[in-house]
DNA sequence: ATGCATCTTTGATCCTGATCAACTTCTTGC
DNA sequence: GCAAGAAGTTGATCAGGATCAAAGATGCAT
């Protein structure tokens, strides 16, 4: 594990990271100075950024690790909505809301180092600097679009559908027809953000290993088939 | 049916509406005008806006009626995505994709006058107006917090809870004890937006009434005991 | 008013995935 | 290396809701 690692200018680390987000990948670096003031903050595994309901008056850069963010109901359950690796940005659409809560709650799952953006900083930046305000706007649409899609998937698809949507997702060449994908989160948490309980995805995996579509060996998915895969479940949204 | 009463200034109209909506509350006349320059367009029912995979150039505000937007899967099957009326903006997150592709169609339903607002011209306006571009902003971040709310309200909850849910939603008073609701559309668009068939909306509706929470005649629903209601399906959220 | 199409309701059956339970495998700390 | 807890798998059962089918209700057009 490299999580001991600590580079000597960290600052230096956390530009670099920020400078792959969708989020400040345009923005000034008198802007960015400005917003990542704050020194980023180490957590450990299972340890709380924040709660669903806290008040959002900042939000978060993830540097390095995994964050989870999940949703808590009155019973109790919860579902994972995302979860979040190094140059994602979370909890900032919680600043516009017009109570500013955070709507889920989000935690650290591998060694996670995340960085506070203040809140009214960042609303001043906006202000000022309108390209950053349409960047925000760009990512704040890809998400309500993304959200959209999980919707139509939760509603039209069965478990394998959205296994396969989820895997044919993660891999980034769209000619290839085949793929290695190593999973970066338990088999639980997929099953969570997957709408679907543990029990189910095991399942489902064991189905697209007969249908000869995949291999799975621990945190490894094989796809030895991407056209087949992405012909039986029709996926082309 | 008043839809044949045309408005001796239609553009008056447009503006009275178009203040009523979130999006251009606090836009300066001088955008607004810039922006609705179209004169609006008279839908008849069942006439399509634009279709799922149409080019976003535009947008479009609800002046009168209804549009229904809903999305369509490989299987041809449709789930309404939501149902907007007069001040109500749809299409303008599409504006931001990285591909300004609508990722819903829009349908008209109750005679609709809807009038189209110009991409570019609104991308300028935005660039020039920050206040625009917050209030836009915030607009988005609800709409992602609304999405968010459904993928919960789906996953979490039975049919007879998400009924329930949506016509406490449709209570304006927070303190009343009842109320009585004239539902805007029919009982299978309903079912479409709460995500079941038709069927099974029918029996949530007798059960809820067996409980003697629930009385509908035709597209009156008439909440007998809030109190008891929001109690059983514990719904805070 | 009549007829037709659509919407709505009700009943019967079936299927997916949740739940409960037992067992296996992996991880982690001593 | 061993023990204990967590994660994952497999089997059996169950329930909610989809689907199929058919009968009422409603609305619209001639």
């Amino acid at each position: 594990m490299n999580r001991i690692a600590i580079k000597p200018n960290v600052m230096e680390q956390v530009f670099a990271v920020a400078r792959r987000s969708a989020l400040f990948a345009a923005v000034p670096d008198e802007y960015l100075e400005k917003m990542l003031c704050q020194s980023p903050q180490r957590l450990a595994d299972g340890e709380c950024v924040f709660q669903q309901g806290d008040k959002a008056d900042r939000f978060y850069l993830v540097i390095e690790g995994q964050i989870k963010l999940q949703r808590l109901t009155a019973s109790g359950a919860e579902h994972i909505v995302n979860i979040m690796g190094p140059g994602d940005t979370f909890g900032e659409a919680a600043l516009f809301f017009r109570r500013p809560v955070f709507p889920v709650a989000a935690e650290a799952v591998k060694g996670a180092l995340v960085c506070a953006i203040d809140g009214n900083t960042f609303s001043k930046c906006l202000e000022e600097n309108p390209s950053l305000c349409l960047s925000m706007l760009g990512e704040v649409c890809v998400r309500l679009h993304a959200r959209l899609n999980e919707v139509s998937q939760i509603r039209l698809k069965n478990a394998e559908h959205r296994l396969a949507w989820f895997l044919l997702d993660q891999v980034e060449d769209p000619q290839a027809d085949t793929a290695v994908i190593h999973l970066q989160l338990a088999k639980k948490h997929l099953a969570s953000r997957l709408s679907m309980m543990p029990e189910t995805l095991s399942r489902a995996i064991a189905r697209l290993h007969e249908l000869q579509m995949l291999n799975v060996d621990r945190d490894t998915f094989m796809l030895t088939d991407i056209p087949a895969l992405r012909q039986a479940f029709a996926l082309d949204t």
